[in-house]
DNA sequence: CTGTTAGCGCTTTCAC
DNA sequence: GTGAAAGCGCTAACAG
């Protein structure tokens, strides 16, 4: 059916060809290799030479065949496309890349038939552990308890409190939004939130009037929920501005958001920050250091919680017997730039 | 799914485990599950409810090392970052993932040492194949032609010519952008461009230059060059107009330099696209669909790429022998927004 | 120190 | 139709 010998013109030397050349036995070949037992200087040195010469590479499958450890892990996003995912894949990747371990990535688009596919083929290829991001802070499904290998979830906690999830903590985000306004002396404070169908948007939200209640503060006008985007923010802006002129600040969902408060800003003749201070939220680069003034936002660390999802994945994978559960939400940081302190 | 109920730590079933409780050898009932060869049909019957029942997954590791081919490519990618490499990666999986074929994903980040200790460990992990992503179109060093398995170069082509490479086409790209403008009625042209020390700008500069020239026209000014920000094309744009007061419509290198060109207008008093019309590169939408007006941009299709990669590769794997060579350069595509059409 | 032996889990001749 | 046997490439006992 399938001729496996219409390998080109390279064909990877096997561990017996080693030998062989070398004048040894297979055993005494893989010692030599992998510096274990006792093998005379002489004899090792001679097959490493070997080795070397017809660019002998270990076969791992063969070796995790034995092993019965593959040194690889599995990553399943539901939607590469979402930007969150990308810097937790880079954080993960680095934390396992720098050892011996490789990542499969799978795409499941949202598609949980999809999901099911890829959860399949990556216990087939025998990952040691799998790592599932989604791209937002609302709960998912959880993949369930019958799984033969360990799960961390990243981003997207699980909805069953018996997996470990890794999820930025939105609500801290909110205070510390708010403290770092009121520490500007800003004390007028209106809140524009995205979409009201993300957990992200009420945990921030919630974060807000709780930082506003300790000080004894409420909000300028009500919370106003629309979508993530730029068009939302001028819009918002101009008629949270038309209903309470007297806004001193003005706390975003989203950088987007922000951005488009900063246009509204602009046209209405309001310095920011001096008449008002803008804070975005994300810190998506691209968005918070292009604008006039630049933004001010949290950032979740997002790369930060991919290598702590790696490295609990690693710790799970080690440990077949007590998993750690729950939902751990990681810190986030404030980002100060020039939309809520004036440079000189 | 299944359950380990028999062993609590669900170890994963093997097919002699399938095969002594079905009472069959394990040749019948690999043959069962693989539909292959004669079976009886009360046999075949028997050894599918009994692997289904015990969960059993077959061992993708011991198939492969027999079978030769393991069914995973790998992605080298030299800057996860970039969000170039992105809508590649989803290409690239998207055709593979359909099939039977898994990714493994590497981040160089930009190490050259790093990424030789990658390609080690792909070729170790017997991979069929290589996609190398880069993150500029300017040529990247060869990873050599005495590799085992075939390897495709995406957006950064190889510097060899004998490697098989796929770009999209910048130069087109400018002239894209041209001819729109030149439909659009526009003849006094100015050109704000990026970082002079990417290819792109100066492939996207030609473009432009030709399609001018083509239709007997010369730029308002020369192109400007500097860094792909949102900063320089608002200062750019300012410059631009004040030496070229005339100019009916700016080209600019990328998008964040477009965002930057609209702010610049809009504070000059010019109605976009009225007064001037604007066209950005890359149709980075976050920035074209969130701006006054939305932004006209020229779109690399980079999820093709990915896909187009993906099969190239593919084909590569099959054909051991024929292996095509040289640079694509694949085509682009203009996404006409308000920025150059006025909406009604 | 070195080689022989026995697999890891699976597919595939090739007898029966 | 079915099963015994021979490996894929490697490592880990255990003898020599």
């Amino acid at each position: 059916m399938h001729a496996g010998q219409a390998t080109p013109s390279t064909y990877p030397a096997t561990l017996s060809e080693v030998a062989r050349i070398a004048g040894v036995s297979v055993s005494t070949a893989s010692k030599a290799i992998n510096g274990r037992g006792d093998v005379a200087d002489e004899t090792r040195k001679r097959v490493l030479e070997t080795a070397d010469r017809i660019g002998f590479t270990p076969n791992q499958l063969a070796r995790s065949l034995l092993a019965g450890r593959t040194g690889t892990v599995g990553l399943l996003t539901s939607d590469l496309e979402g930007r969150f995912v990308l810097p937790i894949l880079m954080g993960a990747e680095d934390a396992f890349g720098a050892g011996q371990v490789n990542v499969f990535l799978c795409d499941a688009r949202g598609d949980t038939i999809r999901e099911q596919h890829q959860l399949k083929a990556l216990l087939n290829r025998r990952v040691d552990g799998i790592i599932v991001v989604g791209r937002q802070t609302d709960p998912r499904p959880s993949l369930g308890h019958d799984l033969p290998v360990p799960v961390v979830y990243a981003y997207s906690p699980s909805d069953d409190p018996a997996d470990l999830s890794l999820t930025p903590d939105n609500e801290a985000g909110g205070r510390l939004a708010i403290e770092h306004l009121l520490a500007c002396d800003r004390t007028r404070i209106g809140h524009i939130n995205g979409d009201p169908s993300y957990a992200a948007a009420h945990d921030r939200a919630r974060g807000i009037a709780q930082a506003l209640g300790a000080a004894g503060l409420e909000l300028r006008g009500e919370p106003m929920f629309s979508e993530w985007s730029e068009r939302w923010g001028r819009d918002a802006a101009a008629m949270l501005l038309a209903q309470n002129p007297d806004v001193d600040a003005i706390a975003c969902g989203s950088d987007q958001i922000a951005r488009g408060v900063l246009d509204t800003l602009r046209d209405l003749g309001r310095r920011v920050p001096e008449d008002v201070a803008v804070i975005g939220y994300d810190n998506w680069e691209v968005l918070t250091t292009n604008s006039r003034p630049e933004l001010t936002s949290i950032d979740a660390n997002l790369q930060q919680l991919g290598r702590e999802s790696a490295l609990a994945l690693f710790h799970a994978m080690g440990n077949a017997v007590e998993r750690p559960a729950g939902t751990r939400h990681l810190p986030v940081r404030l980002v100060i730039r020039g939309s809520t302190i004036a440079r000189r």
